[in-house]
DNA sequence: TGTTTAGGTGAACAAGTGTCCATTGTCAAG
DNA sequence: CTTGACAATGGACACTTGTTCACCTAAACA
């Protein structure tokens, strides 16, 4: 796809050509490994002569939020990509399948407690259809509650969820009295963000914590 | 070697509850976060007082070939499952899952008359989530036009539909002038039935002859 | 000509993190 | 009773690793 175009045609996005090779050579390491690299192992990839030198393409990569990176800890990565096609168009690889557990009894805890025998079923959606962006994480979570059906999601509804940080206008897994429901993230400029409920009969506004959101709506599936 | 306890029958092979549970939770933080765990992170879901209560476990773990890791570097397992299905394959304990073709391109004919170049794409949903009945000849659309809203289904949303007879208050692919659009299906007692759009804008009744209605709807999904 | 942006060097620090030692306790098997 | 596997405490050490500060080069830009 990517033929080397005289032209600074990137894959994604504004990258240069050198951030493109980090990015790739971090996905590729990951993919190998299965554990993300550190920084000094990229270092050592490009033979530079300082860690600095990746710390700025990475520091690079997260402005243009490409990755994610928890501050202080080794070898913690997120990729964020963009790839998620569009409905109409769809790759010839699309039938690449994710197998995406349904957490059923969410509502008392957060998902790593939850035992993997207290999923309700399996939902199956290819990575093209679903908007799915890293074939590992997400689960599914049925629809209680009203909250959202002014967003067109309904009681009953299969919604996917994949866990990382909302942004404005998210659609988010919220964790709210004990229970999970779906609200709309906000977030303007330096205020505080705060979830809102996409049903006028609902108070527009849900007090927000760290622990509050579980993660973001990719997908509905809804069963007729 | 082979302590042949009657109870304690565990999982797999011969883990201790404990043991158990520290992978399950490894596996989990991995497939939530993207990245595995530190000692300490282990320590802390757990109330250790210690981290080397965590490295007994692990150690525990390696001697029986479920993990690997890589000593000194943070944050690196790797998980031997014998049973871990191959990404793309459907592990056994999943209900039965349908390989359905996305039928973009469909006004102009009948699905069954559709070639399998005319697939924009594939969409996998197993057989509870998406109410499917038979795994025969199924396929999907992606609705256009808002026919359906009042039903909440809106553009943009795919369709999965089985071809089959309609009943009463199915809601059906059905071809109109030359398009396929979703409509209800309507029949009372021994009157002749007619289709209805969802949409009050619409006109409530739609003629129908044998070759209208392609199929029934089943299940929708949407991207976010 | 000064300024910005991308890319890089070098060195040092501090927090994150894996590892190890010595000890305690429980429980089932021999 | 002894032995060994399992479980956990407490503290310490040293390597791994992310982070930062100061400084450099080159190209693009206005």
């Amino acid at each position: 796809m990517d033929t080397c175009s005289p032209k600074q045609v990137n894959t994604m996005k504004d990258l240069t050509t050198r951030q493109q090779e980090i990015l790739t050579f971090i996905e590729h390491y990951e993919w190998r490994n299965g554990y993300w690299p550190s920084i000094r192992e990229i270092q050592e990839k490009f033979n530079f002569k300082s860690t600095n030198a990746v710390m700025g393409h990475l520091r690079a990569l997260e402005r243009k939020e490409v990755i994610e990176r928890i501050p202080g800890q080794a070898r913690t990565f997120r990729i964020n990509r963009p790839d998620a096609p569009e409905m109409n168009e769809i790759p010839e690889d699309a039938t690449e399948v994710v197998d995406i557990p349904v957490m059923g009894d969410i509502a008392a805890g957060y998902p790593d407690r939850v035992e993997p025998a207290g999923e309700i079923g399996r939902l199956q959606v290819d990575i093209a259809s679903a908007g799915y962006s890293s074939r590992r994480r997400s689960f599914a979570l049925q629809v209680r509650g009203d909250s959202m059906v002014d967003a067109e999601i309904y009681e009953g509804d299969m919604v996917v969820i994949e866990p990382r940080d909302p942004h404005d206008g998210d659609i988010v897994a919220a964790l709210i009295d004990g229970e999970t429901t779906l609200k709309r993230y906000m977030k303007k400029g330096n205020e505080p963000p705060y979830l809102k409920a996409e049903n006028k009969f609902y108070p527009e506004l849900y007090p927000i914590n760290e622990l509050t959101v579980q993660g973001v709506a990719k997908a509905v599936v809804r069963s007729l």
